[in-house]
DNA sequence: TCTGGGGTCCTATCTCCA
DNA sequence: TCTGTGGAGATAGGACCC
């Protein structure tokens, strides 16, 4: 019996942070709208309205560029806590259609809706259905594309946006048409960097990459990237649609100073917050580190990563400070310092333990007080998240809060 | 123009150890 | 005891994504 052909959904919502803020204030509707930092700041667009978009704003350039672009923009403060509220409610929306929903980020899902809908026909009327329901429901846009893998169905919500849907055929031939005039940086994996390395062999389209043998991809990117971008230039894409949440990988805390910074107590007390930030984070996900990792971009932007192994995986504050201190301490400053991070990896989840120290019949001197350290840092964490950050600030780089 | 923040994955190199 | 080798893990950085 042939195998049925998967049909996969993928949905993106339109100008995301910046429809919500339009939505929930009217007096910015039909306005060029900005969600990032303030042009006075250093910091850069995060979204921006398809008013302000038609000023050749876009995400990721920086706040001042966009102000000069558009004097009358209005600049919106992120506000990431509320996004993500609003994400849960679309994905829930989604899961109304198939439980084979699989978040890919904050504003886009891929759908497996080969069992909910017998054919390519079916599935486009399923997913007018969501548009309308997030209409309805979300007061909120987002654009489609249909596709018989994850590759082409997010090539495809991506052509005719905002609002659109996009149905990609399913005969290769048709699809290796429809990809051919595409520049190649549309292929997943292939940046700013990549494609300039193809332009320079005189590789600019997708049709140019189908042209090439295999063997030429391999020499050109690599025993990894190359099968990889002449497998998606055909259009051929086997990877699942995977339900659920990802498990983390990493988290990160990093900042940008408004001038550069070459005092090193500075750097040690910016540290120090992000560093309880990232704990905090580690221990609401019930998470432990293997890992502590400390960034720096200098003011010439050149950026470093520093990272030592911690004596046990773990996520108390205390060892997480120890490891940033001993680390900034390493790093020579030859000049002033533009963004300071810390951030954690080698998560495992912390099954049955207690603050990342086992509870044991017989306790060591030096469990006791790991276990008190753990305690205290639940404490800390109870009182930041029903008071704010500020109710607490330790003393000093190796005490515990004050 | 002057370049955020939070992630993932891949590769190269170094070090340690059997 | 010394030397060579290969694998595993740690480390650093680059590229990419939203």
């Amino acid at each position: 019996m042939a195998v049925r052909a998967r049909i996969i959904v993928h949905m993106d919502m339109d100008a995301f942070f910046a429809a919500i803020e339009q939505r929930d204030h009217p007096e910015l509707r039909g306005k060029p709208v900005i969600v990032g930092a303030r042009p006075e700041e250093r910091g850069v667009v995060a979204t921006a309205s398809y008013e302000a978009r038609r000023f050749g704003i876009r995400s990721a350039m920086p706040s001042r560029t966009a102000a000069q672009r558009c004097p009358e923009a209005i600049f919106v403060a992120p506000r990431h806590d509320h996004y993500e509220a609003v994400s849960r409610q679309v994905m829930a929306l989604l899961q109304r259609y198939t439980p084979e929903v699989e978040p890919v980020s904050i504003d886009e899902a891929f759908l497996d809706v080969t069992g909910a809908a017998a054919n390519p026909e079916a599935a486009e009327s399923l997913a007018r259905q969501i548009k309308t329901d997030l209409r309805q429901d979300l007061q909120l846009t987002g654009s489609i594309g249909i596709a018989p893998n994850k590759f082409l169905a997010k090539l495809a919500s991506d052509l005719h946006k905002p609002d659109g849907l996009t149905v990609v055929p399913t005969d290769p031939e048709a699809i290796r048409e429809f990809l051919a005039d595409l520049p190649a940086s549309r292929i997943w994996g292939v940046g700013p960097a990549t494609a300039a390395v193809l332009e320079r062999r005189g590789m600019r389209t997708i049709g140019d990459l189908q042209r090439r043998p295999l063997p030429e991809l391999i020499r050109t990117l690599g025993a990894s990237l190359g099968p990889h971008v002449h497998r998606l230039a055909f259009g051929l894409d086997d990877r699942p649609v995977e339900p659920g949440p990802r498990p983390e990988k990493s988290i990160s805390r990093e900042t940008t100073f408004a001038h550069d910074v070459a005092d090193r107590q500075v750097l040690r007390r910016v540290l120090l917050r992000l560093t309880e930030q990232v704990g905090r984070r580690l221990r609401h996900a019930e998470c432990l580190a293997a890992t502590a990792q400390v960034k720096l971009r200098f003011a010439d932007f050149h950026t470093i990563t520093r990272q030592q192994s911690l004596p046990a995986p773990g996520c108390a504050d205390r060892d997480l400070l120890r490891a940033a201190g001993e680390i900034l301490d390493r790093i020579e400053l030859a000049q002033p310092v533009r963004l300071i991070g810390f951030g954690v990896t080698g998560l495992c989840h912390r099954d049955g333990a207690s603050g990342g120290h086992q509870l044991l019949l017989f306790e060591s001197p030096a469990d006791a007080v790991a276990r008190r350290n753990a305690a205290l840092d639940r404490a800390v964490d109870h009182l930041r998240d029903r008071f704010g950050d500020g109710i607490l600030k330790r003393g000093r780089w190796d005490d515990g809060p004050t």
